[in-house]
DNA sequence: GATGAATGAGGATTCATTCAT
DNA sequence: AATGAATGAATCCTCATTCAT
């Protein structure tokens, strides 16, 4: 009873209590979609069903929204490359770190178009944390790379590059897949499509850095 | 003898074809560093030397000037590009066109962030024409890569993320930059860098479709 | 006490009520004095003491606050109109409708002006529901009209003319004061000038269509 | 010969020379339907198939085209009205008068809806020569009006309300067919329409103003 | 006489934000 | 926590006008 009760509590829950969480999730479609300069509050208002200063019982404003919405998207994103990277030898299989972070993309396709605006922008919105972030984090895969016995095909400056068109094929798989749509093709972002750019990631990965 | 040769060149770009030039540039820049809607004409009036009502003596409004700016920079691209995959026996080596692509977007490396903006937009602003024009080429790409003998590494279903794969790394390449610079490292875009990348890029292509 | 008097006074018509009264009343002024295109929303907000922005929290533009304040306007005419013509046998007394008539006018005299603009415009702002309401009143004015005993004066086809007439002669009254004000003249819309003008009308209605 | 030459010559006399001509026909049409203000001077250009500069070459601008425009069109009806106003004995009939006036509103049915913008703007644009012309012509018309055998069975009082209202049935007529036309109504203005409005008019005149 | 280009002033409208309720 | 109302700043765009050609 209580289960059902609960049930009906969260179904029934006065949009407060779950407005930040509304707000966030809307906030991040509508910013993946336009970008930050394309998204307006009122936007972020109506799909949230509040009114505009409504926004503001959660938010200090526009920038802070953006930047909760780039948080809390990109914080397991983060967390499991820092795993990953930092593991050390307990580093787990390549492939199952790629199908991880496949899935947890998968999971918020907004996450990929959210960055490459971010990306776009020269990165005006980042958060002195992101920032800080990242340049340890490219450099720690770049020695992940180096360690790895297929770095062995490559100059060692092309390692920096290498890192890069990973990450642009990875991002690129979901950014695209709107376009892609639009132009009568198939989704790249369907229960089929997926597992599909997986597999063609992990062969690209594959053929660039072979395990041998 | 100089008074003449500034004569003539005034002659030859009358003051208003130089605005719509000036326009044309800076909107391209202004349109590729913060997209459509984070570009206002004031800020292109103002990198125009102009007052933005003269904007409306050139164009007929801040759409018409992107589509502009749009066309004017795919124009090359897209020549190359077809001139590429409509060659049949006659197309050139691979390094070569790679070459002249790159050679292309470094001479304007606004339109990869151009290009990129209109895909995270989904192509909203992508006029008919680039629309009508992108269906065959990416299917033209498709085959041509179909028969090339290295495609035979892949699974026939993969060409099509092959040949996006291709595009997501050379468009990449440029749109990463101003980021990666940011992150306080070498620049991507230099006289360095360039060929550097497209080493990198060449590279890369041959690993995923070897000429053998 | 006073203290309470005043409470209820502003709770009755809170701030937000009395705005959307101060423009409509404003609104309906200048777009008298100036027609649609003659006014301005800067000239409206002045005049209501606000600033133009505002102006959007009640109306949702130039279009609707325009509409709004016909509306407004025209209802209590119509409401009189409706109930002479449709009121059969219990039809009020001629003269004593005519009084109504330009009881409600000179109450409000903007609205002649802005009905004359409207049909200056061949009511290009006319809402759905003013234009549905004119085309049967027109008819139902005629038939009245028609069944006077005066109608035998008239050939049948001059019925719907004279109809015109009425109300050229009524409109007319008002729309011409100010330039007849202009000219140096008696202001026709004065205590003193309104009784003439319903004499002389009620006058003009008896020779054209008399009793016997 | 010379005949044929000279109607080919008209025709495609350059626009030049006839522009001043074009430009005022538009004008008239223009200002009539939607007023000084919610006429532009693109519109006017464009409908005279010109570039708005252009129009200054005839008109030293929006003001002065708008005065021309009135000017021309109220000179044969104001030399009409001063004719018959101070033709003194030799005063023609008058069902002949009106006829004429209402032949010659029929020509140009613009000009009293021009008239009527004026007249709801309280003659902002009148010019000083209007202005002049008005006051002692309606002072003329109601001395004409008293003369008449029928002012007696008017108030003295009344007989500036009488001249007004004839003003009023004049210009109504014509200034009203353009709404009648939008209500799916017949049209006033047609060569059936017009006989039928003048000897409506004429009938309301001599009932009015009986000649006995 | 005609016009492309330029522009100051102003048009309606939107935006992010604040504040009282 | 929610919102109606208010607003400074800015958005895109239009207008009448000028000037060089």
């Amino acid at each position: 009873m209580s289960g059902l009760a609960q049930d009906v509590t969260v179904r029934l829950t006065p949009k407060g209590a779950r407005s930040r969480q509304r707000i966030l999730d809307t906030a991040e479609r509508l910013f993946a979609e336009k970008g930050y300069a394309g998204t307006t509050l009122r936007d972020v208002a109506a799909a949230s069903d509040l009114r505009i200063p409504s926004l503001y019982n959660h938010f200090a404003g526009k920038e802070a929204l953006y930047a909760a919405v780039l948080e809390r998207g990109m914080q397991p994103l983060l967390e499991a490359m820092s795993g990953y990277l930092e593991a050390g030898d307990a580093r787990p299989d390549r492939e199952q770190f790629t199908a991880q972070m496949f899935g947890l993309l998968a999971l918020r396709p907004n996450l990929p178009r959210l960055v490459q605006h971010e990306v776009l922008d020269g990165g005006t919105h980042l958060s002195p944390i992101l920032r800080a972030w990242f340049k340890p984090a490219l450099a720690k895969a770049e020695e992940v790379v180096r360690a790895h016995p297929g770095a062995r095909n490559w100059d060692p400056d092309q390692i920096p590059l290498l890192v890069l068109a990973f990450y642009h094929l990875a991002v690129g798989a979901f950014t695209i897949a709107p376009l892609v749509q639009a132009l009568d093709r198939e989704d790249l972002l369907t229960e089929d499509g997926l597992p599909k750019q997986l597999r063609f990631f992990t062969d690209v990965v594959a053929a660039l850095l072979p395990e041998e």
